[in-house]
This record gives structure tokens, C-alpha cells and sequence, in this order.
DNA sequence: AGCACGCCGACT
DNA sequence: GTCGGCGTGCTC
């Protein structure tokens, strides 16, 4: 409390006012409101401090505030703060510091940062409404006397009913509306207000206690007659077990107006509270029994130890497909719960993690909340406010889970931590992974990085110690790795082969079909560039100076390196053998689904990607069907190589390993590596064994062997020397700056302006390159043409700092990208 | 981001 | 003379 006296709010002199003052971050999606504005606190909200959600006027508009200072100053050059949006503080302290750190690393504005912690874009919906102008109303008659009927019926309804909203007018004035809404503002007659909503609806219960103390009160429960069978156990209930919600004594049969009979002699308190259930922490079944595997139980009591200990600590569980992280996850979170902590729970995509989903329900039951970004704005509300409140203890989620309102975090999982999905690909572009060591950190939590192929950069700091490496190296139950054969597409070809099928993949799938079993076909899409390869030898086109293929650009008939930005022309033979077997590469699926139908006739094929799978349902459909036997084969892209465990897949086959790996991307090894891993943890899962099949044109390229043989140590400790060799993440980091247009030539001739000026700024720090501008991969995105700058630095933090002096932070046609993962 | 203000071209 | 285009600048 402020003391009353000298510095209160009291005039001082000349118009100087102390008073409360509140610093507010605006709600709003731009990078080009940096600071904190004041407003002064009024009386009635005097409890408002840090952390609190407020309403603010801002401009000639209402919109939402997050509080991150309160202090004492002259209040007379102020607004007034409007409202407070909830009840109590939104942000805690770990929150606000956590998206103070997001603001920094990512370089983004504080509101854009702290408004990832909120369900929804804003917690108040705002619609535009129209008001009569206090200073001008006297002077009505003098502007509408010579204007239709219409003018002045409008301008006496805003009188008479106040704020209204632009669609009520529609409705009582038609097809004018707007014409004379237009007409009133420019004679200033009328004005535009803000009609502001709060969408947090807390649930309330009603409370019933007693009013008076347990003496008096046993002494009336003993004074009643028999007759009021009624109060008297309502009486009893209230002295046994404290105060009862209303509809706790529904359940017990005591009618509302029993209660409110007794209200009224005073001896009951009937109050509206918000509903906040116990914790379930106290229902986990400590029965519960689980085998685990020697490694499991191993990593378990790793991360028990660390989850008792209550301080920060990270583990990175590389466990092989099938080998049962989740059962290891479950009983972390388990022993967490039972700690009265909560967990959060972060998988790559909702829509295809539903078997990870459904164990924490049927282990955990109502304890379990699950966000995905389809949730309506009711049900992400709702959600939110069940772990606000502590009725639910477990959020499962996609990246945005991460920051989820949990008072007290005990742990952190990411499934499948190396899945670029955790990074935001908008503004604020985090990475999940990262947003959660910052938050446990601060929290006193464990971090658990799930997967059976880890991105490099967390293997190498688990090497370097920032991760503590558990490693499950067995499957579960009889379950066995599958065995994988890589076809030699140049060897296909020579035999005179030249259906994309090779031999080998169409004899494993008729006999997957004829043995009643079911195929998984991962067609990689070509993705959107195309690279030159020679189907003769192999070779694919790459850049002499950057070690990157080569892309293909139809406007110009170019090749060009998406790093130095050097284009060539398109050779007619192979530079390495002479052969005039040179193709743009990129395998039609139809063409596909229909050699498959040609070779295998006897398959039922069942396709899934982009185009078959309109929605979420579509795709969770697709995958019951196929998983109830109605298919024989799975084809599709992506996303059939991810988690769902099939039993009766038998066999697996990858149409080409080579798309991935002539990606335009220093991760092009990594992410075929991983992909190759992923596809194959599809097959056998069950008692049969699993084939799979892998074609390719570089059957000795080191992603491909050490893929087949599932071996992460050896793929590991070439990947990480080229990487130390070039100065890639983890040794060097990157940053991108994605420049805007709205041509083709003026997106271009911004990029070149900005590149030299940041080449300039950076030509300071030590071993910092700057590579571009080059052409975005997709250049062109709802007529907005971009262009590409990349930064490679040792670290950071100057180049940051450069940037912000530039002021490339705020501008509007400027994406500042910090670890981009995508780097086209 | 919005929204007001302002300065120019094209029309009732 | 009005209407309405969207460039600039500000929001406590």
C-alpha cells in the first residue's frame, strides 16, 4: 500500500498529480511498438499490479494490456487504465521473464512475446460501435437541415440509444448506412467508440457456508423440529464437511429452497467463488503397475531423482523406434504429479500423435488437457482456464503448449524433439524446444528430449553436457529392428529398368499382400525445388563453393546455389561421366499410385497426402481405415513415416531417398537420416518381422548407409565433422532476414540495400559471414516476393545488436529469423 | 496493427 | 466544390 501523506494523490503543484501508474505492454500482432506505455491506476483497481491483464484505451481504440511495471508518478498527463480482465494476475514471474528472454533471443516486440502466453490474440474483442461527440451535440440541427430524413433519424438513435454497433445501424438504417455514418464523422457530429468484451468467462460455482460460528449452529441443527428433515441435514452436512457447492448438495438431496429459507434467518452465506477444483494429484492409483525394460527403468529413476531434486535439469532420451519412451514418459509424469507438480507434454503435430494422446488419457484420465490449434476460442479458453486453475495437471500439445499457465512445472517432455515443427515459422519465431529449457530453468524443471534420431545440434550438447543422454537401445517385447535393403536405382536403370518401382520393392509388396500383410510407401514429395541429377551415375549438380545442390529455376532456365546465389547454365551431359541421362528430378504421385496398381493388382492402395487429406479427420481417417485392414498399401508423403505403430506392417518402402538428400540444406543429411529411421520404426512392429526397402541413386552416400542400419553414432560423427568444417549449427549460428516486396524487382533491389548495409554493420565481428541476397525457395507467396539473407556467425549476440541499430527489428517488410530451420 | 490526418486526383 | 485514394505518423 502506498501511504497516505506527501507523495499520494494529492495535488503537489502546477498540475503535477502522484499517483499510481501502471506500465502496459500493448496487445497488438507488431513488431513496430516496442515500448511500455503509462497509464495512470484509478481507484477501483488500485490491485492491479505486474502480471495483470488490463484494458486500455490506446489511440481512438480499446484493446488489451499486459501490466509489467506499477509505480508512483505524475499521473496528470495519463489515461486512465479502463479495466481489469481477470480476476487475478495472468503472468508470474517465470512467465514475464520467460517471454522477456523470447523478446531478446528472437528479437521481437515485448507484446508480441507475452502474447503467446494467452489463449487466442487478444482476451477482448473489440467490434467498432459509433457515439454522438459530447463537444459538438448542441450543434446537430446546424449540419442535418439540409440532409435527407435519414441523417437525422440515425443521428437521434445514437442519442436516445448510445454506442452502437455498426451492425445494429445496418439493420435499423439498410443500404445508407454507411454513407451517412461517413457524412456524421466528417461534420463531427459522430465519433467512433470502441464496444469492448471480455471473452474470459471464469466458471463460477455457488458456495454455501455457514454464517454463523459451529456452536450456534450445532445448537439450531439440535433446536429443529423433525419436520425439517430438510435443513436439518443441510446443517449437518455444513458442520461435518465446510462449505458445500450447490450443486454438491443437489446430489445430496437438499432443495435449493431450503437453502435459501435459511439464508434469509441468517444462519447460511451463499457466495459466488470461481471454480477451482482440487488438484488429482492425490487420485493417481499408486497400484498401478508397469514392467519396464531394465533401460527404461534405468532412465525412469534418472529423471525421478531429478524431478525429486526440484531443480532444473535436462535429459536427452535417445531411445530406437518401438523402444517405449512413452511408458517412460508416463510414469515421469506420474511421480511428478504425485509431487502436486504439473507436466507439460509437447509432441511435433496433434493430428498424428493420437496413440500418445490417448495412453495419458487412459493413464490419467481428466488430469490430461489437450490444446491443438482447431480448439474454437471457447474451448482454448476453457482449456486454459482448467490448468489456471489447477483441476487439470497435464497439458498435451503442439509448440504452443509450452506455454501454458502452469503455476508449478515439474517437466517438460518434447516427443520427437528433432521434428521441425517446433519452430514457429511466424513472428515470434521461437523454437519450442529452446522457449522450454528457458521456462524449466527458471521453473526448477526437467526437460526430457524424446527421440530416436535427435537433431545434431542436441546430441552434440548432450556430448558437451547440456543434456544428460539416457539411451534405450532395445525394442519392446519380441518386436525386432527391420531389415533394410537399399536398392541401387543406377543398377535398375542399367538392367533396363525404368519403372520407379524398382524390382525388389514390387516383389516385397506382392508378397506383403499375398502373406496378407500391409505396406507403408513413403513417396517424398519433390517438395518445391527441383534438383538436377544424372540417372546414370548418380551424381546430382551441386555448387563448387557451397557444397549445396544446385536448384533448378524455370523463369531463366537456370541452375542456382541457394547459398552464394551463382547461377549456371544447364549442362547437356553429366560433368562427372558424360551421360546424357541428366533429369530434372521429381516423381509425379499419381504416376506413382499408378505403376503401383499396374505391378501390384491385387493391392488395395489407399493414398494420403495434401490432396486427400482436406482436414484432420480426413487424415485420422485415412489411418483407421488403413489400420482396420480395409488397404493392403499406404501411400503417401510425409507423414505416413510418423507415429502411428501399426502391427501388421510388414514391409516399408521409400520411392526415393535421394529427394531429401539434394534439398538446397545443410540439414539435407539429418533430415534423410531421419527419415529413413522414422520409416523403417513403421515396420514390424508386432511379432512379424519388418522389411523395408529404400531406392535410391547415392546407395553410398553415408545418410543412406547409416540409415539402413539404423546406426545414429556413426551417421552422428561424420554429420558432426562436416558440420565443425563448415561452421554449422551446432559450431557456428545461423540467422536469416527474409525481405519483402511487392515486386519481384523491388524485393530484390531492397535485399541488396539491406545486405550491404548489415554487411557493413557486421564486418567487425570475427568470422561472420553474410550469404546473399538469393532468392527466396518459394519466391513469390500471395504476391509478396521475397529474398533471402543469411548470416553465419560463431554467435549472435553482436550481429543482434547490429540489426537492432539498423532497425530491421521493426520494420514491416522485414523477417528477422534467429535459427532459422528452414533455410530456403 | 489500426486509425486519424492530410494532401492530391476524379467526379456527383 | 465533394469524394475517396492511400502515404505518414502516432498511440500513455
Amino acid at each position: 500500500m502506498i501511504k497516505k501523506g506527501l507523495f499520494s494523490p494529492f495535488f503537489i503543484r502546477r498540475g503535477i498529480f502522484m499517483g499510481l501508474i501502471a506500465q502496459v505492454i500493448v496487445n497488438i500482432a507488431t513488431s513496430r511498438i516496442q515500448k511500455a506505455f503509462s497509464y495512470s491506476i484509478p481507484e477501483h483497481l488500485s490491485h492491479v499490479d505486474i502480471g495483470w491483464r488490463v484494458v486500455i484505451p490506446f489511440g481512438a481504440r480499446v484493446v488489451e494490456g499486459f501490466v509489467i511495471g506499477k509505480m508512483e508518478a505524475d499521473t496528470s498527463k495519463l489515461k486512465p487504465l479502463i479495466d481489469a480482465m481477470d480476476e487475478e494476475p495472468w503472468f508470474d514471474s517465470h512467465m514475464l521473464q520467460t517471454a522477456q528472454w523470447i523478446s531478446q533471443y528472437y528479437i521481437c516486440s515485448a507484446g508480441e512475446a507475452l502474447r503467446l502466453f494467452i489463449p487466442g490474440k487478444s482476451g477482448l474483442k473489440s467490434a467498432t460501435g459509433y457515439c454522438l461527440r459530447e463537444d459538438t451535440a448542441v450543434l446537430a440541427e446546424e449540419f442535418l437541415t439540409e440532409k435527407p430524413e435519414d441523417y437525422r433519424r440515425l443521428y437521434y438513435y445514437l442519442q436516445k440509444h448510445g454506442t452502437t454497433g455498426e451492425p445494429a445501424l445496418l439493420r435499423e438504417f439498410g443500404v445508407d448506412t454507411k454513407k451517412i455514418l461517413r457524412y456524421l464523422l466528417r461534420q463531427k457530429g459522430i465519433r467512433t467508440a470502441t464496444i469492448h468484451r471480455k471473452t474470459a468467462k471464469p466458471r463460477y460455482e455457488t458456495l454455501v457456508s455457514l454464517a454463523i460460528d459451529h456452536q450456534e449452529a450445532s445448537a439450531i441443527l439440535h433446536a429443529l423440529p423433525e419436520r425439517n428433515g430438510g435443513q436439518k441435514r443441510l446443517l449437518a452436512a455444513l458442520l461435518a464437511e465446510g462449505p458445500l457447492s450447490m450443486t454438491a448438495l443437489r446430489d445430496s438431496k437438499v432443495l435449493p429452497d431450503t437453502v435459501h429459507r435459511l439464508e434469509k434467518t441468517g444462519v447460511l452465506q451463499i457466495r459466488q467463488v470461481q471454480l477451482i477444483r482440487d488438484s488429482y494429484a492425490g487420485s493417481i492409483s499408486e497400484a498401478h503397475v508397469v514392467q519396464l525394460t531394465e533401460e527404461q527403468g534405468f532412465a525412469l529413476a534418472a529423471i525421478e531423482q531429478a524431478v525429486r531434486g526440484r531443480e532444473y535439469h535436462s535429459f536427452l532420451l535417445h531411445g530406437i523406434t518401438g523402444s517405449g519412451k512413452t511408458q517412460v514418459y508416463l510414469e515421469a509424469v506420474a511421480t511428478v504429479r504425485k509431487l502436486g507438480r504439473q507436466a507439460i507434454v509437447l509432441v511435433p503435430e496433434i493430428a498424428l500423435t493420437h496413440q500418445i494422446v490417448r495412453r495419458f488419457k487412459s493413464r490419467f484420465g481428466t488430469d490430461v488437457v489437450v490444446v491443438h490449434s482447431r480448439l474454437s476460442a471457447g474451448e482454448r479458453f476453457d482449456a486454459w482456464q482448467r490448468i489456471r486453475s489447477g483441476e487439470a495437471g497435464i497439458v498435451i500439445g503442439a509448440r504452443s503448449a509450452v506455454f501454458a499457465p502452469l503455476a508449478d512445472i515439474g517437466i517438460i517432455i518434447i516427443d520427437e524433439e528433432h521434428e521441425f515443427t517446433y519452430k514457429q515459422e511466424e513472428a515470434p519465431r521461437y523454437h519450442a524446444r529452446e522457449v522450454a529449457q528457458t521456462r524449466a530453468c527458471l521453473a526448477g524443471a526437467v526437460v526430457v528430449l524424446g527421440s530416436a534420431t535427435p537433431a545434431v545440434e542436441t546430441y552434440y550438447e548432450a556430448q558437451q553436457g547440456r543434456h544428460t543422454l539416457l539411451s534405450l537401445t532395445t525394442r519392446i517385447g519380441r518386436a525386432v529392428l527391420p531389415t533394410v535393403e537399399v536398392v541401387d536405382m543406377r543398377e535398375e536403370l542399367r538392367r533396363g529398368q525404368r519403372s520407379v518401382i524398382s524390382e525388389a520393392l514390387q516383389e516385397l509388396l506382392t508378397q506383403t499382400v499375398v502373406q496378407g500383410g500391409q505396406a507403408v510407401i513413403l513417396l517424398n514429395r519433390r517438395g518445391y525445388s527441383t534438383f538436377v541429377m544424372c540417372r546414370e551415375c548418380g551424381q546430382v549438380l551441386h555448387c563448387r563453393h557451397c557444397a549445396i545442390s544446385l536448384v533448378y529455376h524455370l523463369a531463366g532456365r537456370t541452375l542456382r546455389c541457394h547459398y552464394c546465389g551463382r547461377g549456371t547454365a544447364v549442362p547437356d551431359v553429366c560433368p562427372h561421366c558424360g551421360s546424357r541421362y541428366i533429369k530434372f528430378f521429381g516423381t509425379g504421385t499419381q504416376k506413382v499410385e499408378e505403376e503401383l496398381g499396374r505391378l501390384v493388382p491385387q493391392a488395395r492402395i489407399i493414398r494420403m497426402d495434401q490432396d486427400t487429406t482436406g482436414s484432420k479427420m480426413g487424415h485420422e481417417k485415412i489411418i483407421s481405415a488403413f489400420t482396420a485392414g480395409r488397404y493392403d498399401i499406404l501411400l503417401g508423403t510425409q507423414m505416413v513415416a510418423k507415429g502411428h505403430d501399426i502391427e501388421n506392417v510388414i514391409a516399408v518402402g521409400m520411392i526415393s531417398a535421394d529427394t531429401a538428400l539434394n534439398l538446397p540444406d545443410f540439414r539435407a543429411a539429418e533430415k534423410t537420416f531421419a527419415l529413413i529411421t522414422q520409416l523403417a520404426g513403421r515396420a514390424g512392429r508386432g511379432h512379424k518381422s519388418g522389411k523395408v526397402v529404400v531406392q535410391t541413386y547415392n546407395p553410398d552416400h553415408f545418410a543412406i548407409r547409416t540409415g539402413a542400419d539404423q546406426d545414429y553414432n556413426s551417421f552422428f560423427s561424420i554429420e558432426i565433422a562436416s558440420r565443425s568444417e563448415l561452421g554449422y549449427p551446432p559450431f557456428g549460428k545461423l540467422l536469416k532476414i527474409v525481405i519483402q516486396g511487392a515486386t519481384d524487382e523491388q524485393a530484390r533491389r531492397r535485399a541488396e540495400a539491406v545486405a550491404g548495409a548489415v554487411r557493413h554493420a557486421v564486418a567487425h565481428i570475427k568470422d561472420c559471414e553474410l550469404i546473399g541476397p538469393f532468392p527466396a525457395a518459394v519466391v513469390q507467396v500471395k504476391d509478396v516476393f521475397r529474398m533471402n539473407i543469411m548470416i553465419k556467425a560463431p554467435a549472435l549476440t553482436e550481429v543482434k545488436k547490429q540489426l537492432i541499430v539498423l532497425e530491421l527489428d521493426t520494420r514491416a517488410d522485414t523477417v528477422i529469423d534467429v535459427d532459422p530451420v528452414n533455410v530456403m
